[in-house]
DNA sequence: CTCGACTATTCTGTGTTGCTATGTACCAGT
DNA sequence: ACTGGTACATAGCAACACAGAATAGTCGAG
């Protein structure tokens, strides 16, 4: 896809991210495998490694270092009580945003 | 509302400006006052300029200027066929991201 | 007539974010 | 040794929204 998916996953992004972690734990490499999976054709690897350093930094994610058996250890990232809470704020701005998108997508036919 | 929005707006906000100059032709000041009406409330004012002068230089919109009854004279703004066209692919984006998170949503219950 | 209030646009600097590109490391099969 | 798949990390860049201030025009109150 193009350069319009990129600005609009600035923001997004995050949100998917933690999202996936609400489900269940998981690692890096195995989150951008999926996404690629889902329609997100062009994630850069490097992209969701910078965004889950982030919300480690933040207090988000609990993360615990599990061995592979090909290649090197895994970093294992799990939603904590303060990530859930992100993570439903992130909803919530969503949906007003979505409201409102929608709203115009009506008045414009 | 937080930063979260701000984050979000990226990318999003270029469509919704696009989709309220498909209505009807518009002039800076009146898409911020609407836009803050709309509950957008803290929408910065060099912002929408800003974009104005992004879309006018991709040839989304043609523009005129008009004297107003009050204070210096407005640039009215309105969408062209390829500013249509891209609102289009917009709107494409945008589906495409909301089906994706619909999707998370459910299945993160 | 000057001051403030409202209308309307423009500009400069800042922070966040995703992408590009590259590098590191480990292992299996040939 | 070489290739390919797994797995993580980082430096530099571009795009975008925001904060804040400047500029400019009109009008009514003092």
């Amino acid at each position: 896809m193009g350069k319009q998916v990129t600005e609009m996953l600035k923001g997004t992004l995050e949100g998917i991210v933690l999202a996936i972690l609400s489900g269940r734990p998981a690692y890096g490499y195995e989150i951008t495998a999926w996404l690629r999976d889902q329609g997100f054709s062009d994630i850069a690897e490097g992209t969701i490694y910078a965004l889950l350093v982030r919300i480690e930094q933040r207090g988000f994610v609990d993360v615990e270092k599990v061995p592979s058996e090909k290649g090197p250890p895994r970093k294992v990232f799990s939603l904590n009580a303060q990530g859930r809470e992100h993570l439903d704020e992130f909803w919530r701005t969503w949906s007003f945003l979505t409201e409102r998108l929608e709203q115009l997508r009506e008045g414009g036919k």
